[in-house]
DNA sequence: TAATTCGCTGACCGACCGGTCGGTCAGCGA
DNA sequence: TCGCTGACCGACCGGTCGGTCAGCGAATTA
């Protein structure tokens, strides 16, 4: 064993592939980098690379799958609770923003594939999964609606917009933002995801009432 | 000339050049294209390429300059006006969105370099200007807060992440989204941008005020 | 023990990459 | 007319790419 190269922690060769592939990919681009990159970084040969996966496509789209089924497992596991729709709403807020911090490499990937005008090579199964996640927010601000907790003259798509991108907007350009003067929360999610539900809920207009 | 080959109407190869690397750069990205492909595109050759820009790296921050100029300029052409601040946060919100869709290129190659983890050839550029162009919608928003117009207890930042990423938002998920039966405010960009100002000013619980 | 399978590798291939080079050609000032 | 310049080109360079393949050692099976 090389102490230079990273993962292969379990020996398992496939699974020290995945992980370099989804760092690697993450980092640069599917160009980018190269199948003999891949099996440095996971320490194996590049011919062993190709042995597990047949081609580089088709160790992309197996990179993209286990991003899919991780962030599908974490979502699940926030669908608990029968409290009111504010709590609810806050609760999938913050563990949506977590499980884009905690997974990085796999919300940049996604987010990458599911850009317009992009060609990527696995767009659609981002897409399947994003429309999924997205739905099953709209749902849940429908249902505030119905239960007279949301305003009804509103559109839940658009409200689950603003949370999503809210959310992605914090993970991809904090460090852009970071260093501003203007800002306090960044480096502090739980604290910038208290204050989306807040300006989301009492608006910003003077007047409204407090979070 | 060609038909096949796009650009080119001026007959200036700089200005050829320069659209095709940016076309090809944000359909793909830096790695993937190749400086055939752009000279190609130009309706040049790939000498030529290197002639006018020397290499691939100073040619792809001459289009990320490029952007970032024809960016600035829009947005400098929304500064008039002395309206109350829920007209010119409402300007400035439809003025940003629109500049996005109508050049959707630019706005994918600036997210693109944007991202956190990734190690883009032109960060800093974009970092810089996303920088100066968020600051600047911060004092907007803090100067209506002084004004009086804007509720005191909440974070002029935030606010602006949230109407900067629900635009963001909005151009590159739309493909996504779009199909989406939940969802009728795709291709409507003036609606959703109604919709944001409106959410964001009276929030969504029930007994706000309506836009 | 002999045969077979399996995970894995180094050597290798054609194609293409970024970049360079020698050279052509139109235009321009003297 | 002359010398010079900059835009432009085809051909070429060393190097790397994705992908292939015969074969190795260690298990597994008979």
């Amino acid at each position: 064993m090389n102490q230079a190269i990273s993962s292969q922690s379990t020996g398992n060769a496939v699974e020290s592939i995945l992980e370099a592939a989804e760092k690697l990919f993450a980092e640069q681009s599917f160009a980018a980098v190269s199948m003999r990159q891949i099996g440095d970084q996971a320490g194996v040969s590049k011919a062993n690379v190709f042995h597990h996966f047949g081609t580089k496509d088709k160790l992309y789209k197996s990179v993209i799958q286990r991003i899919i089924q991780a962030s599908t497992k974490l979502l699940d596991e926030l669908d608990s609770g029968e409290d009111d729709y504010r709590s609810r709403l806050s609760r999938f807020n913050h563990g949506h923003l977590n499980n884009i911090l905690s997974n990085c490499q796999g919300a940049c990937l996604l987010l990458q594939e599911s850009m317009a005008i992009r060609s990527g090579h696995g767009q659609q199964m981002a897409a399947e999964l994003l429309g999924k996640q997205f739905n099953r927010l709209v749902n849940l601000i429908d249902m505030g609606q119905q239960a007279g907790e949301l305003r009804k003259n509103m559109d839940p798509a658009m409200v689950a917009s603003m949370l999503v991108s809210a959310n992605l907007f914090f993970f991809n350009a904090l460090p852009i933002i970071a260093h501003l003067d203007t800002v306090d929360f960044a480096n502090n999610p739980d604290k910038y995801a208290k204050g989306v539900i807040d300006l989301l809920f009492n608006g910003i207009a003077a007047g409204g009432q407090e979070g």
